[in-house]
DNA sequence: CAAATATACTACTAATTTAGTAGGAATTAA
DNA sequence: TTAATTCCTACTAAATTAGTAGTATATTTG
């Protein structure tokens, strides 16, 4: 399961993205209540998106956020990495959060880890190629579908 | 990540699935040993598998577990959903563990929830057409290969 | 310049989950 | 009857998660 943390993340940039073109910072608290993210928590969350590079800020009145990359280069493996940790189920099979089954004899003929190898492939075939424009997109058709 | 309670588990089924057919029961020591497992970890978890119907036991001297089913019946969607929970990145989108998201306006429509389930399906898929049999073959077809 | 309004930053805290452990009761084989 | 084993209840300790408090710093506007 993704931390809050990591969806709060998401809903944030998601948030920033639809804005993008507006060339305005969005306020922490303007944020916070659309996006139903608890004020203190967000202000965290997005400073460390600022260190990481996703986001710029303006400080002082009129301040506030910013996507600091076009919408469709953030990617929601990106994201999670960054903010929550391993896509991966074990951390063998992990990337980024890489650990060795000190259980296992051997990794490189474990079963177990061939499998879960397989499954952190079809996620992360999926999480890498999914933008924050993705996202939105995905948005408004569903919306269309349920217009009808 | 899976808890090490569901590896711990997923590791202890496959040893009892490789001695299936001797129709002998293994010792929770043998496994805690052989799988380098916590002993009184892997009583505790074997006890739940049991209550869960996995496998059967049989007490006193010369008892032991033994699978209750044939491994070919039991997947690791199964034991992973009965030892650690969720496959989903997401409660919103999760079987057995649902749980609405309440910052979301509508589930219906989020953009968010909708590349979530698609991440579920594509490990579901994996997860939920490998069994204890295929893990054995996929660690033999491991040990072929390195060998060469 | 001063007041108002933002973010930046440090340092906690509280609740939950995870990963176990201890110790004895019940059961069975020899 | 004794040795070996599972069964069961009740803890505990460490780590992680989900925040909060409070203050410093920067910026706009009157
Ligand atoms: S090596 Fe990681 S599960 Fe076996
Ligand atoms: S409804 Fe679950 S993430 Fe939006």
């Amino acid at each position: 399961m993704l931390p809050k943390k990591t969806k709060y993340a998401i809903k944030a940039l998601t948030a920033l993205a639809v804005v993008y073109f507006d060339k305005k910072p969005l306020r922490i608290s303007q944020i916070a209540e659309t996006e139903k993210i608890p004020r203190k928590f967000l202000e965290a969350i997005l400073l460390e998106l600022k260190n990481q590079g996703f986001v710029g800020s303006k400080m002082g009145a009129t301040g506030g956020y910013y996507l600091a990359k076009h919408p469709e280069e953030i990617m929601l493996s990106h994201i999670i990495r960054s903010t929550g940790g391993p896509i991966a189920l074990l951390p063998c099979v992990s990337l980024n959060y890489y650990e060795k089954c000190n259980e296992c004899k051997d990794e490189i003929t474990c079963g177990l880890r061939d499998v879960v190898l397989e499954v952190r492939e079809a996620s992360l075939k999926i999480l890498s190629k999914t933008s924050l424009t993705d996202v939105i997109l995905r948005e408004k058709r569903l919306l269309r579908k349920n217009m009808k």
